[in-house]
DNA sequence: CTGCTTATTGACCATCCGGTCAGTAACTCC
DNA sequence: GGAGTTACTGACCGGATGGTCAATAAGCAG
């Protein structure tokens, strides 16, 4: 099914630096079908076209083997945002709305950034390292970057100063992000509230929420 | 374990109306503890204090009591919610306030809302009687409440007449509260962002983001 | 080509788990 | 008290699954 262009057709030996996010990527996509514990080693091993006992030559257990492929697959995702607003020079209500369609374009596309969500979502009670790494890794990230794009505002005069460091509004601000994702992953593509809504509902609720009175026009 | 009140110690025959919602309620935190495929009937016998073939005598099968114990601890779920925004008659925003509180404060108190929402999460893409479940009895009563709530301040003259009918903007506005309990799941009562924080800049947020302008800009 | 290293295999094991069933006893009705 | 109903038990089964290991062969150095 997914093995049409990597897969190997008969016994062929690879250096473990190509076998290793080979493995790790069929493991990501059985853990998000399957969930922790109903994901089977040998569909791993199925998937990626390998033998059940080669997965044990490169991981100890089932469990480090789940840990690896979240860590695996975190690396990219906040790297464009950061970049984005490292890079940004004009208002900050127009970063905000760049980063904003940057957000919920991800959540329509990216299934497997969705399903990574879920599986922490999931799993986090049994394993606290993943908590600790959504928390630290994760969250906090995010957080940083709302939290920069409120300053950024405010700096600049365009919103309330109170906004600044007011505590848990990056967490609101961020929210209905998130929301629109695991509705996403519940509901499925046709039956979730629509992104493209949610983001200009999203986005006129915080231009009018956190805009400074008598904003400049 | 759990079975300090209820558990019978001997075999004591009991009416299945009084059986039935023992064996929910074990499982219930069977499911919440490991998942539906983690989830052991045999556990869900012994939490129940029940030998595990009376599970099928109430019960045909590991899926059916799942589905059963999900639709039976929504029924009180949206009743205060509704009986509040029923009864209520003063400006629009102090009713907003009394249903940020009661939702969030909801957050805080009831795990077993938040495992249920967590189950819901897992295991809609498997079983799609849940995902309609979920969309028909849960998000749209709470979307609905949202709007009616959005269009009592616009009638009152408290809100922007545009947030009556905002496609996106009831989801919007709901999010950040089932947010809060998502991020209590993932990372527990101590680590997750405060619901007490999160509630005052939620609501911080919306007034100013609804409220009609005093002064034209 | 020869021999060494190690990636790779697949049969195998022990265990666990959903589901069954034949038997037992608690409760009811007469 | 006797008979009938049915809630209840727990041993058992078949299949699935995480994990092991000895054999095998691919690649490489010489």
């Amino acid at each position: 099914m997914n093995s049409g262009s990597d897969a190997p057709q008969a016994r062929r030996r690879l250096p473990p630096a190509a076998r290793t996010p080979q493995i790790l990527r069929a493991a990501l996509e059985e853990f998000a079908e399957r969930g922790y514990a109903g994901a089977r080693m040998a569909a791993v091993a199925s998937r990626a076209g390998i033998a059940k006992g080669l997965i044990y030559h490169y991981f100890s257990s089932k469990e480090a083997l789940f840990q690896a492929t979240v860590r695996a697959c975190t690396q990219p995702l906040f790297e464009e945002a950061e970049r984005h607003l490292a890079g940004h020079a004009g208002p900050a209500r127009e970063l905000l709305g760049a980063l904003m369609r940057m957000g919920y374009a991800r959540i329509s596309a990216d299934r497997q950034e969705r399903i990574l969500f879920r599986l922490i979502i999931t799993e986090a009670e049994r394993f606290p390292d993943l908590a600790r790494f959504y928390r630290e890794e994760m969250l906090a990230r995010a957080t940083g970057i709302a939290r920069a794009v409120l300053r950024a505002g405010v700096a600049a005069g365009e919103f309330r100063p109170e906004v600044a460091d007011m505590p848990g509004l990056a967490e609101v601000v961020l929210a209905p992000v998130l929301m629109a994702s695991v509705w996403r992953m519940i509901l499925g593509e046709g039956d979730a509230p629509a992104p493209e809504a949610m983001r200009e509902a999203h986005l006129d609720l915080l231009l009018h929420g956190l805009e400074a009175p008598r904003a400049p026009r």
